[in-house]
DNA sequence: TTGTGTTTTTACCAAATGGTAAAACTTTTC
DNA sequence: GAAAAGTTTTACCATTTGGTAAAAACACAA
């Protein structure tokens, strides 16, 4: 009774579990972008948190499994928005750009779920490699047929399916992976929506103007 | 003929030390490039040389020397070929060309030093920072505004300078970084000259349909 | 109040890690 | 061939890290 909380760590009164699970999962995102899996001390994300470490613990029984969560929690959000296919109705250009903007704007609401994928890939995907493999290929290749068509209809010059999606990708994740080096070399002490505006009107531009059959 | 008795320590620079710092170099930057800075153990790249860790010690008396010493001996080959401004009589394409296949080569010869690259980017680039600033900017001002001159010219059109070299750096340095996912998505073992010549046609037709004046 | 399930803290620990100190061994130089 | 310089090995060590075990504190229903 006399034993007090030292009100060292403030809790919140009515945080429920799964809220409190959701902070964890956002600290230990944080962390894991920063340093990566190996790079990251479960102490850090307590911290972070303001729990101890073995509670930490009690929520997420080991790094793995917190490391797992945390992945998958984006590979969740980027599949909602990464469908490339979806209206039938809608025109090339119309899909290719709203999937330019939606991936640009994933980077810029989650970047660092963007720098926990990349700091995994860079890895060898070990833990990744088998979602890759029956969710995103199935998806890119079915996105690869469809630029393809678009090509035999004469919408698009006969450029690389593959090589386009690899270039869509790079060029919007490196908004948030490098997003330092980009800072830096605006001149911006952080990047603004401004910037992510201007990088999907160059991008959608310069890709339109690209790929497009008898662009102006 | 002269060797000096000034008790300095005075170490002629054998060659057999020359290739032993090469070797753990080496080892260093494949070890950095999987699981970054602070994921790496010293004795893990000493395994790899084939020496103990106290020897490796005696020639990088500590970690982050030796990562400066890595990240270095990319930035050198890497400002070596990422010239962009050098011939004035060239004309933009080529120039574009040129710049796109040569980042590409460096994916292709040392991925592993672009991965190392690619953590300490996402890391913030707590250890390269100064050097971007002094190095790399006024590189990147100088290039951005001879594509300002283009787009002046009518050479080009009006896109924006910045977010172009973003996209080419981004775009070629992919290769590198997530090789393990492009490999999986195109289904192969490992990444081929062959791909690599696939992404250089594919990203020079795209870029420069994508920028050029008049494009057909 | 008391019993029960949940959450947090306290006390440890074994393994890994970066690094020091110095002995032992090898090569070079005179 | 011996001193000197250079290299490798052996012996440690303090700290950090992921994780275990269990006691203590708390929440709450009967």
């Amino acid at each position: 009774m006399s034993t007090r909380k030292t009100g060292a760590s403030q809790r919140k009164p009515n945080a429920s579990r799964v809220q409190l699970e959701a902070r964890i999962i956002s600290a230990a995102e944080k962390a894991f972008a920063l340093t990566g899996y190996s790079g990251t001390a479960m102490e850090t994300i307590a911290e972070a948190v303001g729990i101890s470490k073995q509670n930490l613990i009690y929520y997420f029984p080991n790094k793995e499994t917190l490391y797992r969560r945390v992945l998958r929690k984006t590979l969740d959000m980027w599949l909602e928005k990464m469908a490339f296919t979806e209206d039938p109705d809608a025109s090339a250009t119309d899909i290719i750009t709203h999937y330019i903007r939606g991936k640009l704007e994933l980077s810029y609401e989650n970047p660092d779920g963007s720098r926990v994928f990349a700091h995994e890939l860079i890895n060898g995907a070990p833990v990744l490699k088998d979602y890759l493999i029956s969710h995103l290929k199935p998806q890119f290749e079915k996105d690869v047929a469809l630029v393809r068509q678009w090509t035999s209809a004469g919408v698009l010059r006969d450029v690389s399916p593959e090589h386009l999606f690899f270039t869509i990708w790079a060029a919007t994740q490196t908004y948030a992976d490098f997003a330092t080096q980009i800072q830096l070399l605006l001149g911006k002490k952080k990047l603004q929506k401004k910037d992510f505006e201007d990088a999907a009107l160059f991008l959608t531009d310069m890709v339109l103007h690209g790929i497009v059959a008898n662009s102006p």
